[in-house]
RNA sequence: CGGGCUGUAGCGCAGUUGGUAGCGCGCUUGGUUCGGGACCAAGAGGCCGCCGGUUCGAAUCCGGCCAGCCCGACCA
């Protein structure tokens, strides 16, 4: 490819709205361009791009036995309504209607279809085990797109789903796509960890995600130093031993008078106790349901662990006026005594490690102290409904666990037969009886691995990108235009390294070595040629290493093998 | 959905007490330059977000709407 009859131009300033080095990066070296909110185009270089992330997929995934298909983006309604999730899904889906008024829906994934696509096929075990995946674009009206490519509402994904004919077997093919997954980010040369991840409404255990090391990510992961021990904030255990106290706590309750402190922190200093000496009630509205969830007053409950002990669908902070009613107390003086009857009350297990705590009274103004949890609360379930914190000891080997931020760009799930069942997708086993196939679905966010990459590898002066999936993995620049011998050495340099199946682009733009050296360190080649009189005259060329700033003079002829030795080390 | 902010040339922005629009980048043409975003000269490019109101006159004042961004809430 030659730069002067490309389509891409750059940019030095950047629309308002972009905050993140991606989004900042790509608008600048003309890669994506926004249409809508949360809706871009790709020109070519982000295409190229995306194309060499999709390529390394579909050999990871074909090399393991996945077969490629494509679904429609535009899904009938009446196929979620099967699924029950045409009312439980948010605003997220986007549904509308055709001329006939019926129920569309543009696909934010596609269980309901790939569910529906084996179903009509399926009829034997002996067709089993299955697993088939798409590229595709999908769509989620996410309430707020933001950051470029990172939570944009259209964007690319690979989706795959397995079928198996029971949950053994489907568990080995959830350890397959977790290898896969580990395979394909490996090659595109991110550094990033698969991590224990929460299942949300789906339950059960089992769930990764993977996630690429970024300052910028949206989550939070802690993993451990000492082993392979990762984890989502939202799913991470502490591994620290709560040890009871060996006496109880003296058994008397006094009622305080706090009058308006309704913080714990407020509370704690009034009372002169530390604030892990406080029992924080929380009331959330659980599948619209009040209970009540205890934690020590320095630690922050965990929705995500509170939904999946009580395998809900959604966990929301309750109202005011929920609070109000069940506690019978303004809000901030919630206690596990005298709340309203039949309020389910779950206790954090770090409670139970010490005695004389204070807690609210249910009575506005007013706290409880002397509260010994083993015996004044009646807790009707505990639990580890906190999160775990950095400086924690590992829960498989002790280790210290550390906080990273991370981009979450795949996640791995098992979801055994929560579409199979309500959609009838069932075969005969070897024992001539129907049997629910069971599935797992993961997905890779092709364009989110983009922006990802570019988090984490850009400088000042533009992206750094993993040779693997840049662009173009060499650029070659001719200086001083009009010289033959500088333009003739670049071209054959450029034709030299084509031939040989080297991407490589050259760029003949008739611009001045500022403004192409600014380019091609923005848009980010790993390596760069640059052709100049001085060194041409002397039958040389300069190469640099993007990552690394790193030049070198090689003799001309000697060029196209020196780089593609780099390559391989890129 | 709550709080805050912004809509003026492709992008970034200025525009005073209301008088019919400007700067930088980019673009076109010519010239001089040419190893880290050159310089000179001449150009092209605007429904000032939309609708209504006030006024002799509105980018500017008033009302409504729309869009975008930031913080929060939310996110199988």
């Amino acid at each position: 490819m030659k730069a002067a009859s490309y389509f891409f131009k750059t940019y030095k300033e950047v629309p308002r709205e972009a905050q993140t080095p991606s989004h900042i990066l790509m608008h600048r070296a003309g890669m994506i361009q926004k249409l809508s909110s949360g809706i871009y185009s790709y020109l070519p270089l982000a295409l190229r791009s995306l194309k060499k992330i999709e390529t390394i997929i579909r050999e990871e995934l074909d090399s393991r036995g996945c077969q490629e298909v494509l679904m429609p983006a535009v899904q009938p309604g009446e196929l979620w309504e099967e699924s029950g999730r045409w009312n439980y899904y948010g605003p997220e889906l986007l549904r509308f209607k055709d001329r006939k008024n019926a129920d569309y829906c543009l696909g934010p994934t596609h269980e309901e279809v790939i569910t529906d696509m084996v179903r009509r096929n399926l009829t034997s075990y002996k067709q089993l085990p299955l697993n088939l995946y798409q590229i595709q674009t999908k769509f989620r009206d996410e309430i707020r797109p933001r950051f470029g490519l990172m939570r944009g509402r259209e964007f690319i994904m690979k989706d795959a789903y397995s079928f198996d004919v029971n949950e053994d077997d489907a568990k080995k093919s959830y350890k397959i796509m977790y290898d896969a997954y580990n395979a394909v980010f490996k090659r595109c040369g991110l550094e990033f960890r698969a991590v224990d991840a929460a299942t949300g409404a789906i339950g059960g255990d089992m769930s990764h995600e993977f996630q690429v090391l970024a300052e910028t990510g949206e989550d939070e992961i802690l993993s451990c130093g000492s082993c392979s021990y990762s984890a989502n904030v939202e799913k991470a255990v502490s591994g620290k031993v709560v040890e009871k106290p060996l006496k109880s706590g003296s058994k008397d309750i006094s009622e305080v008078h706090t009058p308006g402190m309704k913080t714990v922190e407020e509370v704690a200093s009034f009372l002169s106790l530390d604030p892990s000496m406080l029992i924080k009630t929380l009331i959330y509205l659980v599948d619209d349901k009040p209970v009540a969830v205890l934690v020590r007053g320095n630690c922050e409950a965990n929705e995500s662990k509170i939904q999946a002990f009580l395998g809900a669908n959604a966990v929301a902070p309750a109202d005011e006026e929920t609070v109000k009613r069940v506690t019978g107390a303004e809000v901030g003086f919630a206690g596990p005594r005298g709340l309203k009857e039949g309020i389910a009350i779950l206790v954090d297990k770090q409670i139970y490690g010490d005695t004389g705590y204070a807690c609210g009274a249910n009575k506005t103004d007013y706290h409880l102290t002397g509260i010994d949890p083993e015996n004044d609360i009646k807790a009707d379930k505990n639990g580890d409904f906190t999160f775990a914190l950095e400086g924690d000891p590992c829960p498989h080997c002790g280790g210290t666990l550390k906080k990273f931020r991370g981009i979450e760009v795949g996640q791995v799930f098992y979801l055994g037969t929560k579409y199979s069942s309500p959609m009838k997708c069932i075969f005969i086993d070897n024992e001539g009886k129907e049997q629910t196939a069971v599935m797992g679905c993961y997905g890779i966010g092709v364009s989110r691995t983009m922006a990802a990459a570019i988090e984490q590898n850009h400088d000042d002066m533009g992206i750094i990108w993993p040779a693997a999936i840049a662009p173009f993995e060499v650029i070659v620049i001719p200086i001083q235009g009009g010289n033959d011998l500088v333009e003739n050495t670049a071209e054959n340099i450029y034709s030299e390294l084509k031939k040989s199946g080297v991407d490589v682009i050259l760029d003949d733009r008739n611009l001045r070595a500022g403004v192409k050296f600014n380019d091609a360190d923005l848009v980010g080649y790993p390596v760069q040629i640059i052709c100049g009189s001085r060194l041409v005259e002397q039958g040389l060329v300069e190469i640099k290493v993007r990552k690394t700033g790193e030049k070198s003079e090689v003799k001309i002829e000697e060029a196209p093998e020196v780089i593609k030795e780099m390559l391989l080390a890129l």
